[in-house]
RNA sequence: CGGGGCGUCGUAUACCGGUAGUACGUCUGCUUUGGGAGCAGAAUGACCCAGUUCGAUUCUGGGCGCCCCGACCA
């Protein structure tokens, strides 16, 4: 569906956020109509927001195209005894699982992530190193019963990641995906809207590694604290700021580094052979030798990434996406006040800016110009375009854009030639 | 998980030991029509369970929920 009409648009937009959201991600996101809280940590998306995150999710995929993924779709039920395999089922070791039971008894966890059973599902698919490197990805739910949810959409109980899994014959081959992947992360980022303010971020390893990689988007409401060097554009996660051999690593000078609050918007890890080991995923070389999987995760959250968007590109009035990621191209607002001319000339509009392609919400309510353009400001969509006696008038629509409040007129074929260069 | 705070129409807020007011939204009517209109009318509310009390939305205890700080974040 590329266009609608916003008189058949359920959801209503509010003056007021909800008491209990302080992040503003989640209040304008709600004032606007985009997400429902469903609970703490838990937000269904509603039309809008699902437009723009699944935006989000095609330049994703898009960039993960590019460099090899292959798209497929793992279980969110997951079996326990792969994962006792790697030692990752007990909660002790694990502390965010959500598990249930079958009714015969037997334990379910709810995934967090997937290493475990995508390993597991590659020992069908590799056996030999003709069949590497490869590289699966998935949109797929994770569910973490984290102690404190947060933030507004930042730090949610369930959400849909972007897991990519590389699958390589040796670390060579796979530090050689790994700056592809870095790459594409940086083109998503910017893509998005936030490639000023993303950088790449060297952090801990976790439990896979000495090292891994964070891309973090600097902003007040981030609770990462990370240390940017402003002449190289990468940084430095706290949690590694005292490590000597950070610095001899990366070249970076620790005297010019600027602190900063961030948001986590994605990260990448080596994971050698942690799984492949644990799990018996092995190839065979050509010398005819079984060799371990040598692998590496990568991960992005469409929603957290929609979030940190809302939080830093919007302004007083609401929401300021970018055409990347917009819900619609144009918002279009007729303001007819009941005369039927007007209305017939926005219908008119409606249908060929859509018949040309273009994503159309059509403001047809029946609601005064001061509430249409109050809305429209806090959707954000980029540019908006209003049909009124006075712009019939003129014989050309008035088109603001959101993000500048740059005002122009345009014929209607004019702001299809626009439109349809973007 | 430790600490703190908070639960009142759909939303935001107020007051009160004697069943609750305002604004926005909603409904009806009239007027208005380029920046969240005006007038008149209407409907809608105390998280749950105990206790204290003649009487509890108010006080006490417990539960549940939500937010914030911290810890955690594979």
């Amino acid at each position: 569906m590329t266009r609608m009409r916003q008189s058949q648009l359920f959801t209503k937009t509010r003056k007021e956020a909800p008491s209990d959201e302080v992040a503003k991600n989640a209040q304008l996101l709600i004032r606007a109509g985009f997400v429902h809280k469903e609970m703490a940590g838990v937000y269904d998306l509603l039309p809008l927001g699902l437009r723009t995150f699944e935006k989000v999710v095609s330049v994703i995929r898009e960039e993960m195209n590019k460099i090899g993924g292959v798209e497929m779709h793992l279980s969110a039920l997951q079996d326990p005894a792969v994962w006792q395999k790697t030692d990752r089922w007990s909660d002790e070791k694990v502390d965010s699982w959500f598990k249930t039971s079958l009714k015969n008894g037997g334990e379910l966890g709810l995934g967090f992530t997937h290493e475990e059973p995508l390993t597991n599902l590659m020992r069908e698919q590799i056996s030999s190193y003709k069949d590497l490197p490869t590289y699966p990805y998935q949109f797929q739910t994770k569910f973490r019963n984290e102690a404190r949810a947060k933030s507004g959409l930042m730090r949610t109980r369930e959400f849909v990641m972007k897991d990519l899994y590389s699958f390589s014959k040796n670390s060579t081959e796979h530090m050689a995906f790994y700056e592809k992947a870095a790459e594409a992360y940086k083109k998503i980022f910017e893509r998005v809207g936030l490639g000023d303010k993303t950088y790449m971020t060297f952090a801990s390893g976790g439990s896979f590694s000495k090292y891994s990689h964070e891309f973090q988007t600097e902003c007040e409401a981030g609770e990462d604290v990370i240390y940017i060097d402003d002449a190289s554009k990468q940084a430095i996660n706290k949690e590694v700021y005292d490590d000597a051999e950070v610095y001899k690593t990366t070249g970076i000078n620790k005297a010019t580094l600027r602190e900063a609050k961030a948001i986590e918007v994605g990260n990448i890890f080596t994971l050698s052979t942690r799984f492949s080991e644990a799990l018996g995923l092995k190839y065979k070389n050509q010398e005819g030798t079984e060799v371990p999987v040598f692998m590496g995760s990568y991960g992005i959250g469409p929603a957290r990434l929609m979030a940190t968007v809302a939080e830093l590109l919007s302004d007083a009035k609401g929401l300021v996406w970018p055409k990347t990621i917009a819900p619609f191209a144009v918002h279009l607002v007729e303001l007819s006040a009941g005369n039927e001319d007007v209305k017939k000339e926005a219908d008119e509009v409606y249908a060929q800016l859509t018949a040309a392609g273009v994503e159309v919400l059509f403001d047809d309510r029946d609601a005064r110009a001061g509430e249409k353009f109050a809305d429209s400001d806090l959707i954000g969509i980029p540019l908006r375009v209003v049909v009124s006696q006075k712009t019939i008038a003129s014989g050309a629509f008035e088109c603001v854009e959101r993000a500048t409040g740059h005002t122009t007129h345009k014929t209607l074929s004019e702001l299809i030639t626009d439109l349809s260069h973007v």
